[in-house]
DNA sequence: GCCCCCTTTTGACAGAGGACAAGGACAGTC
DNA sequence: GACTGTCCTTGTCCTCTGTCAAAAGGGGGC
């Protein structure tokens, strides 16, 4: 059984954790094995799941608000969300998109650095961070895991400034186009060379730190140029990867 | 004793770890408290201490190569270091400044995203990645302090996106300026209104994602307006520090 | 099928920052 | 003190991307 998500739940810890109705739901969970609670013994996973609670977000409905108490994190079970963080005057940058088996929020006390925010309708299994930061305490295993992972996480973002600070807008499209076809790709599957974008064009100019107008005319120049098609506004098609994957290193 | 930084012994895992001449070190170490070992308990500091090396680098020193296989990792007891990246036609971003008490390398099986390398002379306490992952994964409190660690580096990360992404050059070089005069500062210190650049005008660029003429003008025109002072080159004083802010946040 | 609204594309223009070039300042060396 | 190499500053021009505006395209509701 699903619950419905209701930000008003989000607020303060004051929501008690509600108990899963269905102890076998880490067993059917498509993500479970690549997700931090993967490697978990039995009822060590029973027990983090009676502390989470799968809820359901839908596209456009922010999770976590920037600057906020950081009162919950959550696994990606399915849909894609966003990282964004805003200049005071309204300025947005996306600084990280998550999918299915991802983690998100801040555990360990901190205020969250960002808003998350879902893209696409999605499903998490959410728990409060005081719950999940005393588990993670005496379970090392999930501790170690949430390390790769934001290691892992850290690594991108790294590779993301370079893009930010040292490409052009023709090589910020390119390396995007080549990253989501690789991301939305299952695990262990080759890179997508047909894919539906989880983001507007005004998104992808906030990952990329363009303007919609930018992002607009290059990718129609790539599309006149056979490199990619666009059948329509949301589908992607990478006709030559070759030229793609050298558009993204140097114009 | 202190051994001097030999780059041919960072290469392969081939050098065995040099067990450490002086079992007091940790109890003299200046970052000790900071640093992620800060946490383990008195015996667990001295195995480690025995898995470990201080080594010195020179300013402009590189300790390790972007897209190396990760073989080291280090706490960085005094100095200041940068992480870069670069695109195939050598444009470098850096993606990290790090200070005394910092943590260095990418742990556990990955290649090295990024090269590091001394802004200043250095010290650093070396430890071979394999011999630190398995020491880690035996003491899950040194994993969680790293965790903590790295969850603060991947939002600074982040804030950093913001700025390489949706800031226009005045404001990076406001924000810029601002956040040296808190990470300079020593812990618990309030920020510093004067401080000595570790890093030249090249370098500040490579940071802001900008060029070094546009990083010169920026700076003159703050000191024309009053709001710095630079008195040389390499020293920074901020004479109006609310101005400063303003500037960092919106043009 | 038609209409309306929102997203995307296209166009024209301007401005911020990059590229190139030259001059100036500073530190180390002889 | 003069020299030299490096780093920094300043000037000029140009281009890429942003801004503003309008048209075109698609999808959903009726």
């Amino acid at each position: 059984m699903m619950m419905h998500f209701d930000l008003a739940q989000t607020a303060p810890a004051a929501s008690a954790p509600v108990p899963c109705q269905d102890a076998s739901f880490c067993q059917r969970c498509d993500v479970r094995a690549r997700a931090i609670c993967g490697t978990l013994e039995e009822d060590d996973r029973a027990a983090l799941n009676r502390l989470g609670r799968r809820v359901t977000v839908q596209a456009g409905q922010t999770v976590m608000w920037e600057g906020d108490d950081a009162t919950i994190v959550a696994n990606v079970i399915e849909g894609t969300l966003k990282l964004s963080a805003s200049t005071g005057d309204g300025r947005e940058q996306i600084v990280g998109v998550v999918y299915p088996s991802d983690f998100i929020g801040r555990p360990f006390g901190r205020s969250t650095p960002h808003s998350v925010t879902a893209l696409t309708d999605a499903r998490l299994c959410l728990f409060t961070r005081g719950a999940f930061d005393g588990f993670a305490r005496t379970h090392p295993e999930l501790g170690h895991r949430l390390l790769q992972r934001t290691l892992d996480d850290l690594d991108r973002a790294r590779a993301w400034m370079l893009l930010l600070g040292r490409k052009n807008a023709r090589e910020k499209i390119a390396t995007f186009l080549l990253d989501m076809s690789q991301r939305l790709a299952g695990e262990g599957a080759g890179p997508l060379d047909s894919f539906a974008l989880p983001l507007s064009r005004q998104q992808v100019a906030d990952v990329l730190g363009l303007t919609i107008e930018t992002v607009s005319r290059q990718m129609t120049d790539m599309k006149r140029a056979k490199i990619i098609d666009l059948p329509n506004r949301r589908t992607v098609e990478i006709l030559d990867r070759d030229q793609l994957s050298c558009l993204a290193e140097a114009a």
